[in-house]
DNA sequence: CTGAAAGCGCTTACAG
DNA sequence: CTGAAAGCGCTTACAG
């Protein structure tokens, strides 16, 4: 018959190591597998059977105040309602659980107040590191030189001569991309970028137009956008005014994509007979689309992943370094891009 | 010339309240806003401008130990990806924010796992309360028991006679729904629900069969579908194969009514004129397919906003109550519904 | 109106 | 191989 559970209120280290027969030194350091610790195995049992019985956790504030780590990680992304960072979410999540951490997911933009955010969650003492894939430019927090403080890593974007990316390797996915399209016979072809120099439009378009040049093919014709379906909507429109003999078009995100669709069915233009659509990134919605959308497939699970552990590794003491993610990149052939006959 | 800040490391209560002149008893109560606290008003002031002047941020996991209180609410969602929680997330943060707390999120489904959410967050005690929005049926932790330890609220799905939940009033959104319907002539409908016995779809469900009887108009014919296009594609074949007669569709989510737009295009039912369809939840994207969709605008922020707000008031003692919002319910209408001639 | 002191639950040198 | 003790940065009765 087991000892029965504290009568009331959380369970301590201190219960444990009664229960285990041992005081709260060697309690704790068997708990944290303390490495350097020699005990008999019959008192590590019993301690790691004590707390198993009493389902102990510690308490993180307690742990925090202590030893000054928090065991959580933070990650800041720019919009929630977009499903990229949805996915880079899924991957740091899934990893920094393997790894022991928490990850504590916060929106940060133009809207968000970044100094709260970051008081609330740096200056309080809740987090250990940040997971930056708030694709801002001139982000406050980079501007006021808080971000010294703090262990982090970029995702999905670059911050020139941090030293800190976590990246897919966009310039080869727009190669990838722009050699698809030549492949099948496109020499018109059109971008949609974003807005202004985000970095990580900045990089998909310099791979694009590279590409363009390796191939000694005319100059892709670049339109600047924002990442929405209005954006997509727009940036058709002014293609088609300035260039109409456009016979295919790579736009930057699935949203823009999306407008861009319509855009292109309002003013008569079937796709893909007259203009050929390629999408960055790949949904399930790209298939239920009319006609479903030819898109760009991107390793983003792989970059919350890989964003953590390089994190995690700056946490251990590591220098942090520039990660570029280049595999799992392909297109998905749906039927929004055809050859030209 | 403002004094210089510590030397290094983090600002404690203790450094606002030697600039201030005054102990730390003293400056901790003025600073947490202590009512019952009569002080000098120079006092307040000197400790005030001392805590500016240092950027001085209380150490969360220290104020956790003393007070247990964490000042951290978590937010549990089931998809990451779902537009619709990021809503309400968003009106989540920001009142949270303008009470003086911080909100953890977390995507907590099937694949996900509850348990070890559950004692990252509230185990080790990092959160004060929980706002669930994750709609799964028997969920392991309201079936486990271990709720009962914290404060929480049921957001957008109800778990009957908890008396906690936070939801928008959907049967009277599906009778808006219906009514719109009946009142353009549609009497042969259908309504695409949701898997098994989720409560915003039974609800959905429940409102818009009501609505039928009271208008004493034919029975909707409903189908249970998965959360996804492929869930709404599969719906509208079954739809058409047992009920051809039927001129309009209801559908419970923005992706259902994709796949049922792709499934109504394939199958050549043209759309509106042959089959209205109607779309649950309004979002950017809905005006951009072809046709755009008519849909139900529903007030999700708001949702958010009044979950924080019933979890604050049970932190302060209050006792946990049902809360419904009925307004800001209505159709915007585009070009996926029509009259029947 | 303000201060001294205990205590929250841990970790970590330091002893033995 | 294990224990005693200090200390992390706060809050909160309790005194005065």
């Amino acid at each position: 018959m087991p000892d029965s559970p504290p009568a009331r209120g959380r369970v301590r280290l201190i219960d444990v190591a009664e229960l285990a027969g041992v005081t709260k030194s060697v309690a704790s350091r068997i708990l944290s597998r303390d490495e350097t610790l020699n005990v008999r195995p019959s008192t590590r049992a019993r301690v790691l059977d004590a707390a198993e019985r009493l389902q102990y956790s510690p308490h993180a504030g307690a742990r925090a105040l202590a030893a000054s780590t928090t065991g959580a990680l933070s990650l800041l992304i720019p919009d929630l309602t977009n499903p990229v960072y949805a996915r880079i979410a899924r991957g740091a999540y899934q990893r920094a659980h393997d790894l022991g951490y928490v990850v504590l997911l916060a929106e940060d933009n133009e809207e968000t107040d970044a100094r709260a955010d970051f008081t609330d969650l740096v200056d309080a003492g809740r987090v250990d590191g940040l997971l930056i894939a708030s694709a801002r430019q001139d982000h406050p927090l980079i501007e006021s030189g808080r971000l010294a403080a703090i262990p982090h890593v970029f995702v999905n974007r670059t911050v020139p001569d941090s030293g800190r990316n976590v990246t897919v390797d966009l310039e080869l996915a727009s190669r990838v991309a722009y050699e698809y399209l030549h492949g099948l016979g496109h020499r018109a072809v059109a971008h949609i970028s974003g807005p202004g120099g985000l970095s990580p439009a900045r990089d998909r378009e310099r791979g694009f137009l590279e590409a363009a040049a390796r191939s000694h093919a005319p100059i892709p014709h670049v339109v600047h956008a924002d990442f929405s379906e209005a954006g997509g909507y727009a940036a058709v429109e002014e293609i088609l005014r300035e260039r109409p003999d456009i016979t295919a078009i790579y736009a930057g995100t699935l949203p823009q994509s999306i407008g861009a669709l319509k855009s292109l069915q309002v003013l008569g233009r079937r796709v893909p007979h007259e203009v050929s659509l390629l999408s960055y990134d790949d949904l399930p919605m790209a298939a239920y689309l009319t006609p479903a959308l030819t898109t760009l497939e991107l390793p983003l699970q792989e970059l919350g992943t890989a964003a953590v552990d390089e994190l995690v590794q700056q946490l251990r003491g590591g220098p942090p370094r520039d990660v570029t993610l280049g595999s799992h990149i392909r297109i998905v052939e749906r039927d929004s891009v055809t050859s030209i006959s």
